[in-house]
DNA sequence: ATTCTTATTGAGATTGTTGTCAATAGTGGC
DNA sequence: GCCACTATTGACAACAATCTCAATAAGAAT
């Protein structure tokens, strides 16, 4: 029977979605600023001023609150991702448009933090629901393109391929590259929005 | 004069080189397998069979080690970069032959998650000899590169940028991805080869 | 052999992180 | 007001990682 010792806060006694997105953002927060390993249980807690057991009251451990924002970074991701296809595939934006969008979401968003460490840590079945999405996507797109141009799976996985691993790219090493060159943070966007019809519609070559 | 428990197996006498070499190798091991998080003293001296203090003896401390790895494995890269470099100057490989190159060291050297480890933990300074390499390399060609393609800068760092972006990308997130269109993982080396002659000599557009 | 250097080791001390447990205090329902 | 539920907390245990320190042993030099 220990006896505890008087509190000196008051206490917030929040709703359990309001208490877990805090701790989400919070999270996100530190994984952006410092990186993977900034998130800790004790870290997330000061962070919000209150006490760490109290996160693993709502996510069961340390491992669960990482699981979670991971949960939450890949739906947004994925989320943005939809919009922006379903967009360019409408006629609604340029390649740029498009370009910047998914760029945005790797950088600003920490999409692209998040999936390295995501790699990293050796959880890269987390990204599955991305995947998901990429597939119904160049499923759709497949189904409404003109025959033309060859192959259209391959160029349509081709372009896909471009823009991802180049926004990913871009938004963890794109500063440090950058800077090494001497170039704009934005010349990568520039460049693949131009590249990206040359892909789409290749030039004919030899047949 | 606290004694000693007596020794259980023979000590295995090195010489400081060695002993570093050794420990480094095993180091880089963990962080391709396993991540960074997996580089710990005790971890890379239970690999090697040697206590976890003699580490920090050859290393001063956790962090020095983690510093020589760094060190080592961005000396490695821009080795490579400049041989390669140097022989597609020279003329004698194609466009595949050096991409095949940058991404080979990116992706089985383990320099891609060597950098994204670099980054996430926010030391992007140690990256800097890398942007050495490359600032000469720039400067060489634009000095033998005809003029007749308008701003040779601008082009020659395009390049560069996408080759070590896609590079980048595609060691640390290429299998994922790849799995999830269901492409095998050659398929980006081919694309930036085939896409190279465009961004050095593009065509020209309305002038 | 003897001495000297130093690579190597075992024994704690310290710190930070995760996790358990019982006690406490908001909040809504009665 | 009273009660049940549970979000929240403090105390403490368990563990892993880093690091200090003195002791030890391998190899070279003399």
């Amino acid at each position: 029977m220990a006896t505890q010792k008087k509190q000196l806060t008051k206490r917030i006694r929040r709703t359990p979605e309001e208490a877990r997105a805090l701790a989400l953002e919070s999270a996100r927060r530190l994984l952006i600023a410092e990186g993977p390993d900034a998130i800790t249980l004790q870290a997330v807690a000061a962070d919000l001023g209150m006490s760490h057991t109290n996160l693993i009251h709502h996510f069961g451990s340390a491992g669960g609150l990482q699981s979670a924002l991971m949960g939450e970074m890949v739906r947004e991701l994925t989320s943005v991702l939809e919009k922006a296809v379903e967009r360019f595939r409408a006629g609604e934006g340029s390649e740029q448009d498009f370009v910047d969008i998914v760029f945005e979401v790797f950088d600003k968003g920490g999409a692209g933090r998040l999936a390295a460490w995501i790699v990293l840590s050796g959880e890269s079945d987390k990204l599955e629901p991305v995947g998901e999405v990429v597939r119904t996507y160049i499923r759709n797109v497949e189904r409404g393109a003109d025959d033309a141009h060859g192959d259209v799976h391959e160029r349509i996985t081709s372009a896909s391929l471009l823009v991802t691993l180049a926004a990913f790219g871009d938004a963890v090493i794109g500063d440090s590259i950058g800077s090494m060159m001497g170039r704009e943070r934005k010349a990568m966007r520039r460049i693949i929005a131009e590249l990206l019809p040359m892909v789409l519609m290749p030039p004919k070559r030899g047949k």
